[in-house]
DNA sequence: TTGTATGCGTTATCAC
DNA sequence: GTGATAACGCATACAA
C-alpha cells in the first residue's frame, strides 16, 4: 500500500515477473534470436503488464549513445529572429527524430564565442550522437574540428574542401539562373545582385550563378554584398540606387534583404515593379503577402531537414558509406515584383 | 603507445592517480565537507592533470537528472516558420543554460499530434528536468498534464486558471493601450483590430486591452480575428476594408499579420498611412524596413527567455517557493505607418 | 538460457 | 574528523 508511487519498472522487475533472467529479457525485447518463442511471449507479456519502457539514461550509459542529434546555431539573436530557414528545417529534422525516440539538442553560440565552441561543448558533454553542419563556409574549419572530436556530421550542401561527411544537397543555382533568365527575358539589361557574405559557400554559389548566367546573356553583372539581414539589404540597395546608372532589377540572396530592399526602393519614391524589379530567395511566408508580391526562389527546408536527419542517422547507426542525397533544386516563383524595365 | 586514443578519464582514474578512493574523489569534486584540505588539493590536482570532466550520462543515471530543459513547439509551419518570438527567446534561454552546462531540447509536435503529446514524450523519455510553457491557452490543459507528469515548468505569462508553476510575465497591455491612444490622438475614430485566436491568453489580453482603451476613449471598437499568420492577416484585412464604413486604422496582434495587412491595403489601392494607418505587435526585424515603417509594440523575447530559464532552474534546483518574475512591459514604437486619418 | 561484468558518478554505510 | 567500501541505477555484451 505504501509503495503505490511505484517507480518505473526495470528489466529486473520484468525478469522477476516472467521468471527469467535480465539477459533474456533484453534479448526478448530486442527481438534477438536464441530464445524459445514461449519464453519470448511470456517476457513480452510481463513487460506489457508492468508497462515497462526502456530508460534512456541507462541505455545512454550502457551503449554510449545520447539518442540525440545536435544543431549549432551561431547567428546573433537579431539575425536568428527572422530567418525562415531554421524553423522549417528543424521541423523536418524532428519528423525523423520523433519516430526514433531521438531528441534534438539546440546549441546557440553566444556572442563572443566562436561557432567551434558550440560543437566542442556538444562533443565534450557527449550530448549528441551527431550534428548538422549548416551555413558552410569556404575551407570550413568545423570539418576538421568534428573529425578531431570524432563527432559524426552531415553537411548541408557540399563543402568546397575535402570532407569525410555525407552531404545533403539542395542546389541553389538552377533557381538563381531561372531568376536571372526571367529578368533578362523581361528585357532588363542593368541587373544587380545583393549577394550574401562571400565567406559562405551558399552565398558564393548563388552569386557565381548570378554572374555566370548574366555573362552568358552578354550582360554586365553588378554586385553589392549584404549580410543577409534587412538592415544590410537596405544599405546595399541604397548604394545601388545611388549609382549614376542604377540597375532596373535587383536580385537579393535572401527574402529578408529583398523585402527590406523593396521598402527602401519605395521609400526612395520608386514604384516596384514599374521603376525597379525586385527578386528574392527563400520564398518566406511574407514574400507572398508584401505588395507587390515578391518574385523569389523556393527551396524546401522541411525536406532538407528530413533528408539531413535520415542521412545523419545512417552514419550514427554505423553505416560505412553513406551516400550524398540530392534534393530537388530550388525553383523560381514569379510574383508581382518583377516586370519589364521602364522604357 | 598503443593507448594513445586515451578514452576519457573517469573518477576511478583520478582516484588511482591521487591514491584515494572513488568516493573521496566525488566528495572533493563536489566540494563536500569531510575531507582534509590536503587531500582535496591532491585530488583536484590529479583531476586537473588528467583533464577529467564529469560524464553527463553517468551523472544523469545516478542522480536521475537530465541536465536539460525542454521547449515544445507545435509544428504548424505557419507558426513555426516565421515567428520572431522563438528564436530570440531561445537565445535568451541558452544564455543561461550554457553557463550551467545544460542543454536545450527542442520538441516539435508533428501534424496530427496534440501539443500534449510533445510534453508526454519529453517526460516519458526523461529527456528534460523542466519545460517552458508558452502560448498559454485559456484553461490550458497542459498545466494539469505537467502536474500529472511531475514535470517542473514555468509559464510564459500568467495562466488564467490555478497554476502551481511560477510565471514570467511580460505585460502586453501597456503597449496595446499605447497603440490605441496613439491612434486616438492622431484623430482616428474608426479603429479596428485584427486579434489573434481567442483561445490564447495573450491574444485575448491584447484584444481586451484594445477594446477597453477604445471604449474608455468613447469610441466603438471593431474586431476581426486572425490566426497570427500572414494569410490570416490578409483575409481579416479584406473583410475590414470591405465594410460599408471601413476603419481608418487597424491594429494587428502581431507584425506578420500587420505586414501582410499592409500589403493587402496597398494592393487594394490604399496609401498607408494617408488612407489607412496600420500598427503591429512584436517589432520584428522587418517592421523597421518595410515601407512605410511599421508602428508596432516592442517586447524583449531575449530577456523573456533569460528570465524564464533562470526561474525554471530555481525550480529544478529544488527551490520551494519560486516567485514570479515581471519584465518591463512592451512599449510603443512609432514609425511611418500611422498618421492622421484622411479628412 | 543464465549469470555476471561493464560503464560512471553519487551516496549511504562503515572503519579507523 | 578522514577516508574507504560497496551499493545503486539500467541496459547490454559476453562468457559460462
Amino acid at each position: 500500500m505504501e509503495d503505490r508511487v511505484s517507480k518505473r519498472p526495470t528489466i529486473a522487475d520484468v525478469a522477476r515477473r516472467a521468471g527469467v533472467s535480465k539477459g533474456s529479457v533484453s534479448f526478448a525485447l530486442n527481438g534477438r534470436p536464441g530464445l524459445a518463442q514461449a519464453t519470448v511471449d511470456k517476457i513480452l507479456a510481463a513487460a506489457d503488464e508492468l508497462g515497462w519502457r526502456p530508460s534512456n539514461r541507462a541505455r545512454s550509459l550502457s551503449v554510449s549513445k545520447a539518442f540525440a542529434l545536435g544543431l549549432v546555431i551561431t547567428r546573433d539573436p537579431a539575425v536568428l529572429s527572422s530567418d525562415p530557414f531554421f524553423p522549417a528545417f528543424i521541423a523536418g529534422v524532428e519528423s525523423v527524430l520523433s519516430t526514433r525516440g531521438q531528441a534534438l539538442v539546440l546549441q546557440v553560440v553566444m556572442a563572443g564565442e566562436s561557432e567551434e565552441d558550440g560543437y566542442r561543448r556538444l562533443a565534450q558533454d557527449a550530448r549528441v550522437d551527431g550534428v548538422f553542419l549548416s551555413d558552410l563556409r569556404h575551407d570550413d574549419p568545423r570539418i576538421d574540428l568534428l573529425v578531431e572530436l570524432g563527432l559524426p556530421a552531415v553537411t548541408l550542401n557540399r563543402p568546397d574542401g575535402e570532407s569525410p561527411f555525407p552531404a545533403v544537397i539542395l542546389d541553389d543555382r538552377p533557381g538563381t539562373r531561372a531568376v536571372v533568365e526571367h529578368l533578362v527575358e523581361l528585357g532588363h539589361t542593368r541587373i544587380a545582385q545583393v549577394a550574401g557574405p562571400s565567406a559562405f559557400v551558399h552565398a558564393t554559389a548563388r552569386a557565381t550563378a548570378f554572374v555566370e548566367t548574366l555573362t552568358a546573356a552578354g550582360l554586365e553583372p553588378l554586385t553589392e554584398t549584404g549580410d543577409f539581414t534587412a538592415a544590410g539589404g537596405i544599405e546595399a540597395t541604397r548604394r545601388l540606387l545611388a549609382l549614376p546608372e542604377p540597375p532596373t532589377a535587383i536580385f537579393y540572396a535572401n527574402d529578408r534583404m529583398a523585402i527590406a530592399g523593396l521598402g527602401a526602393a519605395q521609400a526612395a519614391g520608386l514604384t516596384v515593379p514599374d521603376d525597379l524589379s525586385i527578386a528574392g530567395f527563400d520564398d518566406s511566408e511574407l514574400a507572398e503577402y508584401v505588395h507587390p508580391g515578391l518574385t523569389t526562389v523556393r527551396a524546401d527546408p522541411y525536406r532538407f531537414g528530413e533528408a539531413a536527419a535520415l542521412t545523419l542517422n545512417q552514419l550514427v547507426d554505423g553505416a560505412a558509406d553513406v551516400p550524398d542525397t540530392e534534393l530537388p533544386p530550388a525553383q523560381l516563383v514569379v510574383r508581382g515584383s518583377t516586370a519589364s524595365p521602364p522604357v
